[in-house]
DNA sequence: CATCAGGTGAAGT
DNA sequence: ACTTCACCTGAT
């Protein structure tokens, strides 16, 4: 009973499938394995609003029902959903048990500039090669071994090449050289205002809007940041073609994103 | 084997 | 200000 951790409601699956992270893996029966910082779990889903903790690497339930969101009122934002907007409507429905993570700021930047013209399984996979080349060994899981995501300071050159990030190596090797020089830079940055913040994040080199919005709504837990990537802009085309009305559902349009962007996905 | 992918900065209008 | 283009590599 110790290791269930009770929210309303939460859906492993699609939290793994919604591009928020890259490093859940699905291990089957429902489990993920789950890497988080300087550790790792294994989860199962046990009901709509229930998972397990199967097994971590640090005995520390209060971590991860704070890296699960615990805290946000998922079903309040989803009831006060405009009843008139259909799409957006089946949209949060769909969404239902999606949660926004409370993930390290570093890992999201350079794991959304890693991104950029790239789908899911390579971004993962050039992620995996990082965290192999200059990530800490956590330990191991059935046979697979599990790092972190490597500290600013361990990312060069040397460590970078390998990962096939390409064109965008200098520009992964310069924002960590930003962050290894300075050790407070998350915490002044999780400082600032939404546009600040946005502003911030688009002066590092190879960060443009989009980047920059996903790793405030992902890494720095921006609920209103909404970012626009090219299926975005896809269903806001198809559903929204006068627009869509940011003011209705601030400060929460970056998890009306999420429920946009997920259901449009599965529509195509 | 060819095409394209959850973008960006620089160069061109 | 807006449009076009090259960019590296892996997935399909």
């Amino acid at each position: 009973m110790n290791n269930i951790i009770k929210l309303d409601p939460i859906d492993l699956s699609k939290i793994a499938n919604s591009g928020q992270c890259f490093r859940w893996k699905p291990l089957g029966d429902g489990r993920f394995l789950i890497p988080a910082r300087d550790r790792f779990a294994v989860f199962s889903q046990r009901a709509e609003n229930e998972v397990d903790i199967l097994y971590s690497s640090i005995d520390d339930k209060a971590f991860w029902e704070d890296y699960l969101d615990r805290d946000f009122d998922y079903e309040k934002i989803r009831k006060s959903i405009d009843e008139n907007d259909g799409f957006l409507t089946a949209a949060a429905h769909a969404g239902k048990g999606l949660r926004i993570l409370r993930q390290d700021p570093f890992e999201a930047l350079i794991s959304f500039i890693i991104s950029q013209r790239k789908n899911i399984p390579a971004i993962s996979s050039c992620v995996e090669k990082l965290c192999r080349a200059a990530g800490e060994r956590l330990g191991e899981y059935e046979g697979g071994e599990i790092y972190s995501f490597p500290k600013p300071e361990a990312i060069n050159e040397d460590a970078v090449s390998g990962c096939g990030l390409g064109y965008r190596a200098p520009y992964v090797l310069q924002a960590a050289q930003t962050f290894a020089k300075d050790p407070g830079l998350s915490e002044m940055l999780s400082k600032l205002e939404d546009e600040e913040l946005l502003s911030a994040l688009q002066s590092f080199y190879g960060v443009g809007i989009k980047v920059a919005s996903c790793t405030a709504l992902f890494g720095f837990h921006r609920m209103n940041v909404f970012p626009i990537d090219v299926w975005m802009k896809r269903a806001l085309q198809e559903h929204y073609p006068k627009g869509f009305d940011m003011g209705r559902y601030s400060p929460f349009n970056g998890l009306i994103q999420q429920y946009i962007f997920e259901y449009y996905k599965t529509l195509t």
